[in-house]
DNA sequence: CATCTAAATAGATAGACATCGAAGCAGTCA
DNA sequence: TGACTGCTTCGATGTCTATCTATTTAGATG
């Protein structure tokens, strides 16, 4: 997992520009959730019990093969929205609520809705 | 442009799973973020002066084909992002700040970061 | 009108990706 | 140990998409 350090801080879109970098490391995570599978994946941990769900969890939630809920958690947890951990038989998957934080922040509208159009 | 009520209103991901139909829509504006260029095009935007951009200040900050650009603009507008004005020979775009704000509620880890794990 | 410029569309192509079944790996338990 | 279960990895496949060049549309202007 590599270092995710892609805001200095809570900086939003409008401030200025993204440069290069920022952009291909922000769009990696932006990508992660514009499946609508793994959105749902990530709904389902951050909603779930315990703050974690185990792959079981998952499969039963689609109607989907289990190797391919396998490749979307593994994506999720490539950009870091997700870790992982191996109790007994049953992986549990959390989501990484400081990176959803960071994105929220970058989407806010800076002084609220509405301000800077309308 | 279809309507976007993605959200009944700022429901944080994790109070409970997104259904199909949400995560449908949700996903595609992400996917939309989910290109680098396009995420920079969003935030150029997004910081122009004036709030709006038109294709040829657009164009000039990339190393792409106008058709290009054109083709990311598309793909913003179609999913809501971005609106567009033509006035005179040039065609402007401005961000749509409301759903940015949604996408941001979604995000945000109710309670504030750091309160649901760790 | 003829021409020029800005932007969008069309059509083609190479690369990426979501999905599956099959196979492998890791713990559990009799 | 052997068999079973939960999950991951592998390899294949059909679809999607980012990009290009060429063309078209739309305003402006001489």
């Amino acid at each position: 997992m590599e270092s995710l350090e892609l805001l200095d801080c809570c900086s939003p879109l409008a401030r200025e520009p993204l440069d290069e970098e920022q952009a291909a490391g922000l769009a990696r995570v932006f990508k992660a959730l514009g499946d609508p599978v793994r959105l749902r994946i990530v709904s389902i941990v951050a909603s779930h019990a315990g703050g974690e769900a185990c792959v079981c969890d998952l499969t039963a939630a689609f109607a989907l093969s289990q190797p391919t809920i396998s490749h979307h958690l593994k994506v999720l947890k490539e950009v870091g929205l997700l870790t992982s951990e191996r109790r007994a038989s049953w992986v549990y998957y959390r989501i990484v609520p400081e990176l959803l934080a960071d994105l929220s922040a970058l989407l806010q509208t800076p002084g609220g809705v509405g301000e800077i159009s309308r």
